[in-house]
RNA sequence: GGCGACGUGGCCGAGUGGUUAGGCAGCGGCCUGCAAAGCCGUGUACACGGGUUCGAUUCCCGUCGUCGCCUCCA
């Protein structure tokens, strides 16, 4: 069974599951009123690998991650846009998914939208203020958060050290019985969106939502919550006081994922030092960044910068080198019914059982790449085969897709390898380089092996 | 101010109380007509100062530096 450091008792260890064999994950996804930037991209990614690798190792897995599509930043984004705001949420929603679609992320078994859940929130609120754990002020309705045992476990502070912290909370105007209680419901401006609740038209705080849904949709103690380290405090604690302010059990396991960074910070809308992935996947190839993902430890911060790209782009080729090789040994292609060998499959899964340690575990998929290789070079295609059966599992349990790349070669260009092929049997090499010279600036890549000339694109 | 993390060879980035990370780049070799790809070989790296220990990069204390959370944020 995987172990995973858990953030609230800062440990690593066993995933114990509420129902053997069955993991139930919640993983906070993006506000949709912007393009995804690097860190999601870091953060989908992460729990997709985890989801993979759960599913790989034999675990029924349920993924539930929402879409927040009412909060104070869409409405702000389609005020400047002078447009509905359910509008600019369903766009970059749809933006979100195109993204994750070219990282490889697959969709999650289901994605609830705050929107549909607005009547479940103000249930839960109103259980809630019945309780007296919340109250009603002049704009809104507050958690109190005194009332919650343990407020302060995900942060690792007490309540007062919270409050005392360095943050200029607003306090004021709020008529908060506690800095630290936080909205779930915001009464509506002229102009906003807004539903209704028995404390007035509005609409429900941030919070709120991902209680309300991964209750409903996996049920009370489900198995793992997720989310980017940034998360942890305020909103997986103040999710965290909902329940335990309802009496419900909540999630059993917190994971977090750590920063992106540039220049040593971390990579944020509010400081403005973002790259898109979109940007990112139109100059490299998208598998790089989750190779890079793979190849640092998911709680430790990574730099995505030209130079890491382009490392992990070469080392991508690395891979796909040897999926074209044995693509081209007939009997070692994707379909090969070759079984895997068990010695190198059990060194990837005790790396990856061990706190996902997808560095290690890449270390061992990369062992795979030389000795197959190896086996190769010596013809011992036998040798080779359950040392690439395994590979290519393994490369499945991360979602890493390698390619042979069979392009549809044009006619000029099939022409020049066979014209080339003649000449080198002729030995001219004179016509032959200059042949190949010809090839590289038309953007391919030429190799030499028994069967003459091969091409593909650089 | 409180809580926490990190500082590894040219770069990225793991890990460990004493025996290989891995990737990229470099160098030498094999292979090749020459290349490319692949293979083989190659780096006395663990911020600094103490301490514990037979032995510390790994544990403890301190110093310096960087960063994160305490406020919307993946």
């Amino acid at each position: 069974m995987i172990s995973l450091h858990d953030t609230v008792t800062r440990t690593t260890a066993p995933l114990e599951l509420r129902d053997p064999g069955r993991v139930s994950m919640y993983v906070c996804g993006p506000t949709v009123y912007g393009p995804a930037h690097l860190g999601h991209a870091r953060m989908a990614l992460v729990f997709d690998v985890l989801r993979r690798y759960l599913q790989w190792s034999g675990l029924q897995v349920t993924f539930v991650s929402n879409i927040t599509d009412i909060d104070d930043k869409i409405i702000a984004r389609a005020a400047e846009e002078g447009r509905d705001a359910a509008e600019v949420a369903v766009d970059w929603e749809a933006a979100w998914y195109a993204t994750m679609q070219t990282l490889g992320v697959q969709r999650p078994d289901s994605d609830p939208h705050a929107t549909a859940y607005v009547d479940a929130m103000v249930e839960l609120i109103g259980d809630l203020v019945e309780k007296d754990s919340a109250y009603v002020t002049s704009d809104g309705v507050y958690l109190s958060v005194d009332g919650v045992a343990d407020y302060g476990l995900l942060a690792h502070q007490s309540l007062d050290d919270l409050v005392a912290g360095g943050g200029e909370r607003e306090i004021v105007g709020a008529e908060k019985r506690n800095p630290a209680d936080f909205a779930l419901w915001k009464f509506a401006k002229a102009g906003e969106p807004s539903w209704p609740s028995p404390w007035g038209e509005g609409r429900p705080g941030w919070h709120t939502e991902c209680v309300v849904m991964s209750l409903d949709l996996l049920g009370d103690g489900f198995d793992l919550h997720g989310g980017g380290v940034d998360l942890a405090f305020p909103h997986h604690e103040n999710e965290r006081a909902q329940a335990v302010a309802c009496g419900r059990e909540f999630a059993r396991h917190w994971v977090h994922n750590g920063f992106v960074e540039v220049g040593g910070e971390k990579m944020s809308k509010s400081l403005g030092n973002f790259t898109t992935v979109d940007e990112l996947t139109a100059a490299h190839d998208p598998r790089a960044l989750r190779l890079l993902i793979l190849q640092a430890h998911y709680r430790s911060p990574v730099e995505v910068t030209p130079t890491s790209m382009a490392n992990a782009e070469a080392a991508l080729e690395r891979l796909d080198t040897l999926a074209r090789r044995a693509e081209a040994v007939g009997e070692l292609g994707p379909e090969a019914a070759c079984e895997p060998d068990p010695e190198r499959l059990e060194a990837f899964r005790t790396r990856m059982d061990d706190d996902l340690d997808t560095p290690g575990a890449m270390a061992v998929v990369f062992g795979c790449v030389t000795d197959a290789n190896r086996a190769l070079d010596a013809g011992d295609v036998e040798a080779a085969a359950p040392v690439v059966a395994a590979w290519r599992s393994m490369l499945e349990a991360v979602g890493l897709e390698v390619t042979a790349g069979t392009d549809e070669l044009p006619a000029d260009v099939l022409e020049k390898c066979a014209a080339r092929d003649r000449a080198r049997a002729e030995r001219d090499f004179g016509t032959a380089d200059a042949l190949r010279d010809e090839l590289v600036a038309q953007g391919w890549v030429v190799e030499d092996t028994p069967d003459g000339t091969t091409v593909r694109r650089a």
